[in-house]
This record gives C-alpha cells, structure tokens and sequence, in this order.
DNA sequence: GTTGAGCGTT
C-alpha cells in the first residue's frame, strides 16, 4: 500500500513514537500496555489524518486545462474588455480577458491579453490576426512570457 | 474630449 502523501505518514510515524516514549516514561504509574495503546491511537489518527487530507486531490477542472496567453494590440481605444471577450470567444473559450490602460489617468492603452485554452489560441491567432475590428486592424500574437513566469519552467 | 507603436495588471 503506498500513501499519497509521505509527509503526513511520517509525521504521523513520530507522532506515534513521541506518544510511546511519553507513555513510557510514566509506565511506572500505568499498565505497560497503554503506552502501547497510545501509540497506536496517535498512529492510525495521524495515518487517517493524511488520507483525508490527500482526498481531494484533483484541482478545479478549469485550471488544470494547458491555457495560452494572446496579445492583442491596435486595438480601437473605445474598445472594452466585453467586446473584446466576444471577438475571441467565437473560436473557442476565453479563460480571460486583460486591456491594459495607463496606470495614471486609466485610460485605455490600446492592446491587451486574452487567455484561451492553448487549441483555442492557436484557432483564435490565426482567425483574428490581421482582422478588420471597428475600423482598425488587429494584431494578434503569442504573448510573449512574463518574467515571473520564466522562472516556474 | 486628444493619440496609434507596442508585450503586462490585480
């Protein structure tokens, strides 16, 4: 039987062990076998405690799927995220939507970042890159990486 | 209220 978590077994293992030993030393005023009973009530607890927390191991679906980030630039300064998210949504499913604006005075800057799952942003670049969007022509790209996320791979 | 190449905010 192997546990999940291996962590928790052997903190469970000490715990059991730290529960003999205490025992022990006050066996003299106790029955030999509670100490052993002690063990084993701290063990099985610390055991059936790592299993319970390894039960949920799978995540949130949404977040599990591989996700591609999209730049999006040239895009028409009237244009808002709700739009933006329908455009991109007619060739697959948007997971988010970011158009950056100035951090001073919040006014839109013009481009931004769509996240999709990583089919759907290779549809999405190829069908919306160079498209006609409220008079301005789109620039769809990969995005490039952000430096905090060079680091994670 | 304006502008127009670009790759980053909670």
């Amino acid at each position: 039987m192997k546990f999940p978590d291996q962590r928790s077994f052997i903190v469970s293992v000490l715990l059991g062990l730290i529960a003999f030993f205490i025992a022990h030393t006050m066996s003299d005023t106790l029955q030999p076998q509670i100490a052993l009973v002690a063990a084993i009530c701290a063990l099985s607890g610390g055991i059936i405690t790592s299993l319970f927390s390894t039960a949920t191991p799978e995540q949130a679906p949404s977040t599990d799927i591989k996700t591609k980030t999209i730049y999006v630039g040239n895009l028409p300064y009237r244009a808002n995220e709700v739009v933006v998210r329908h455009l991109f949504e007619e060739q697959g499913t948007v997971v988010n939507v970011r158009l950056l604006k100035d951090k001073n005075t919040g006014k839109r800057r013009g481009f931004g970042f769509v996240e999709m799952a990583e089919a759907d942003a290779e549809k999405a670049i190829a069908a919306l890159n160079d498209r006609e969007f409220q008079q301005r022509t789109l620039k769809v790209r990969e995005a490039k990486q952000k430096q905090d996320e060079l680091e994670d791979e």
